[in-house]
DNA sequence: TAATCTTTGTTTGTTGGATATACAAAGATA
DNA sequence: TATCTTTGTATATCCAACAAACAAAGATTA
């Protein structure tokens, strides 16, 4: 039953809650403009306030300029109140890095890898995770979670059931950081945690439904909607590399047959060119290389009707193609966006944004970084 | 602003929300019951309901079995405080409903159309309510508002931007209804409501998370997430109709090329038939005739490839397959079936159900009255 | 320059809802 | 018959938001 019924204790939470998130998004603030915008009353706002204080999670900076009377106090978010650890396993590289509560990245690891069994990434992963520990600066409350981005199928209790590009079924990874660190542990899947991220940090920050496509080796997306995560009864949702577009089409590794992927993922783009480097083709397409460049418009035209589907399905404010694909922007994005107007109900395309990653590679570390964050917050608030 | 900030009044209205809701969903039910269930103090659910006692929103019907003590006293949601109409515009036919608020139909208006220009519509819908108006019983609230569900793209104002099958564009059926009759109008786009209704009273009873495709002359879905319709920006999401599944594909009516509905929908059926009849080809199909039954086969196959798109991406709880289309289930459920287990992740294929509509052709009509009745229920609550 | 007005934030007291306690009613059980 | 249980109400208490008064500190104006 738990949380049914509501209460007086539960109203002050929410209004602590509300007061702290006000702070972190506008910050420099005072007590006088929360009761304004929130509507609270400024006693209320006045108690909150001296709470947040004695749990550092606010600060003030002194007086701020005067509007005709007496100068306010000025309250900021206490941003290295505690750090997140956010790390990406991809499928050839581990990057690990280190926040602040609002997203600043103090400390970076970066490690690529050639194979990919469960032991190897987990010792690349503890050991980083160890020398992040001993650089970190000191703080109240140390670190407050670690988050992994995963290119695979987690459950909701964060199992990996299914990592086809890692090699990986059911692994506990989850269990093993908890009682390795002691700490709360967040698995997501990576476009779950890239979307996520370019909603807080990056380009989907003005926005409450978005669609995040991680386009890379495989296609995931990344579903948020009235700005919180959807993930479906079992976690799984956003499998959209496997939406069949084409009936007829070519068979694909998950033993169904015209899959998105199988046409628009950087695997397909590079089985077309017969190339092991997308960066090499970026380059070729540069230099003018006919065939490089036509090989992207057409990635881009198949991309774009993935994107048609996303779109008349979900009537988003703003789709996101994020991961490796949207290093070769210059050369997919108009392709798309001409496939999207030949194809897409009018409606939905009004108001439409379709835009790139602001975070570039970290939009997946920052997305999980940032999950523990919430969290964090979330249960700090909670408890006291 | 409005309402960011919480305060006991707020609580009050949610626990007497919550003890309406457990007495409607679990009547006939104790006072003791209540607070076991809900959490709260016996003492505050007793003064909550003889609240709703006093705006007859609930009764008492004398005293229970013991368990071993006092006879409890049995409540029951007063489901004849008031009345709900649900119009269901179809393309070839107006349905109009009169239910109580638990979803019980109590009359019924239908009427078969041939041509649908708005003011013959428009005409039609006011006498069905007129009449119903003159044969509806005396109730404390009288008839709490007016339901229409159309196949068409509505937006959140209740605008009908666009239904092409009916030949209407930016129609204001809202504003219209409420100059003529004062009382609480709201358009639903038609797979919307078919999934409200299910997700209330039918098929859908015990999941959160359905996707309700509406199957009939195209292809609507009704995304009903965490329990609650998921509209999109605007308004306009799930039309799925015009997801593409095959980039090669056929011309469209939309534009687009490959849609899902030009090959999965009643219109595609009756096109591959040659025919002029569902209900014609199911009788053939009855009596063991090839074509009609290799027909059916096909379309459900071609059913099962979107499915298979939809489960994908939403992982959800159920998809419910309604409309025209459920009428052929004996003929098109297996092809769906086994397309799904083909090509759908499985993973995404455990725990999913399959299921048929429960409420035949009522589904968007006592969808669209299940609306009215859910907001009445919400006003009535907060405003006292 | 002094008087007044504004803005900010705190202090003190009030309000309204949930909760705790006591209790009465009514039936089960020993 | 005495005791125990269960149901529901009445009364008192608690707690968080709110309201009012006020102090601090600066702006404005006569």
């Amino acid at each position: 039953m738990e949380t049914m019924s509501w209460n007086q204790q539960i109203v002050k939470k929410n209004n602590k809650a509300l007061v702290l998130q006000l702070i972190m998004e506008k910050e420099p603030i005072s007590r006088a403009d929360i009761a304004q915008v929130s509507g609270l009353h400024k006693a209320t706002v006045s108690s909150l306030v001296n709470e947040l204080l004695e749990e550092d999670l606010i600060y003030e900076s002194g007086p701020g300029e005067s509007s005709g009377g007496r100068r306010p106090v000025i309250l900021h978010f206490n941003k290295v109140a505690g750090y997140a650890v956010g790390i990406d396993i991809g499928v050839n590289y581990v990057l690990c890095i280190l926040t602040d509560l609002k997203g600043n990245i103090l400390i970076e690891k970066n490690q690529s890898v050639k194979r990919t069994p469960y032991p190897t990434i987990m010792t690349i992963i503890q050991s980083m995770i160890q020398s992040i520990i001993a650089e970190m600066p000191a703080s109240r409350y140390g670190i407050v979670g670690i988050g992994v981005g995963v290119p695979g199928i987690v459950n909701k209790q964060g199992s990996i059931l299914l990592a086809p590009n890692l090699g990986w079924t059911n692994i506990q990874l989850k269990k093993d950081l908890e009682d390795l660190f002691n700490l709360p542990v967040i698995i997501e899947n990576e476009a779950n945690a890239g979307a996520f991220g370019e909603q807080q940090f990056g380009a989907g920050q003005d926005f409450q439904n978005i669609l995040y496509i991680s386009a890379g080796i495989g296609i995931g997306v990344g579903i948020i909607l009235n700005k919180e995560l959807f993930q479906g009864k079992n976690g799984f949702s956003g499998e959209m590399g496997h939406m069949i577009i084409d009936i007829n089409g070519k068979p694909c590794s998950c033993g169904s047959r015209g899959c998105w992927e199988a046409y628009a993922s950087e695997n397909a783009l590079l089985e077309l060119a017969n190339s092991d480097s997308l960066e090499l083709l970026i380059e070729l397409a540069e230099n003018h290389d006919e065939t490089a460049q036509r090989l992207f418009r057409e990635i881009g035209t198949y991309l774009g009707y993935g994107i048609n589907n996303i779109i008349n399905t979900f009537n988003p404010d703003q789709v996101i193609l994020g991961n490796r694909l949207a290093l070769a922007r210059q050369w997919i994005e108009q392709p798309i966006r001409t496939t999207i107007e030949n194809h897409t109900l009018a409606h939905h395309q009004k108001e439409m944004h379709l835009d790139f990653p602001k975070l570039g590679k970290y939009s997946t570390s920052l997305g999980v970084s940032a999950f523990v964050v919430e969290k964090f917050i979330k249960e700090e608030v909670k408890s006291s």
